[in-house]
DNA sequence: CCGATTTATTTACCTAATTAAATAGTTTAC
DNA sequence: GTAAACTATTTAATTAGGTAAATAAATCGG
């Protein structure tokens, strides 16, 4: 990748997916499904605009994994009073079954975060803040 | 995603990838296909395996980039002496246009380095080390 | 009020990664 | 020397991201 740097932190990310993926697959998720999940039971309710918004992909991808989330009895979508945009909402059993979710991936997060220190954490979050700066 | 490193750590991801692939697109390239081209004229004709085994990723992404780029005229591949193994190397085109593609991507990526401290460099690749070590 | 523009979502198509399984060639064990 | 095990590559199916363009509803200017 020419330069180390970008070759580490694409590998260092890929890393990263594959082994959520593997913490959420007993669970029947994906991590981009988890992610919509975990907003939408953070914040309640939300349109498709201000999820995409939020996690800072393209529409069509939200979409996609929603529907995805839809059929698999995740959430559910409803017609806002603006009759274009839709509200998407986690149902009964993505209410029911987040908790042991969230603790699995909790786990995941912390084993990785066991890897660097405090100071570590904030280091590598003020430099990835200025990457896009 | 619960923890903002990780947040964070995704979508940087996704921002450096994006911004590589529009530096590529007046080169007809993706970025994927360019860390091929790039170890190919790093080491001159190599292997399937020893492509997808550098690069840590999985031996049918390679085998489809590698296709793509065949059909793009920028590999050839050649039988080895071992009948299952398969050598790519770059075309005439693939050598030619290559200095070029290197000149932009260098200078995108010395933009981005640009925004980080020599420091902050060493830093990020210590912290990346860490993580899946 | 109505045509033009904007906004929210979706559809279609591309690259890119994964796992699982198929194919074909090589090596090894007996 | 052949059956079994291993290795290299490919195929097929899934998730995940992107852009471009379509559709439908809302808003804005006149």
């Amino acid at each position: 990748m020419l330069n180390e740097l970008f070759h580490m932190f694409f590998q260092q990310n890929r890393y990263l997916v594959n082994k959520l993926n593997e913490v959420l697959k007993p669970h029947g998720l994906y991590s981009s499904q988890w992610s919509i999940l975990y907003l939408l039971h953070q914040n309640g309710p939300m349109s498709l605009t201000s999820i995409w918004k939020y996690l800072n992909v393209e529409a069509p991808t939200v979409t996609r994994t929603v529907n995805r989330l839809e059929s698999l009895g995740w959430v559910e979508r409803l017609y806002a009073m603006d009759k274009r945009e839709k509200m998407i909402f986690l149902t009964k059993k993505g209410l029911e079954q987040f908790p042991p979710i969230e603790a699995s991936v909790r786990s995941f997060e912390q084993e990785i975060e066991k890897k660097l220190t405090y100071e570590d954490q904030e280091l590598l979050k003020g430099i990835l803040k200025k990457i896009e700066g």
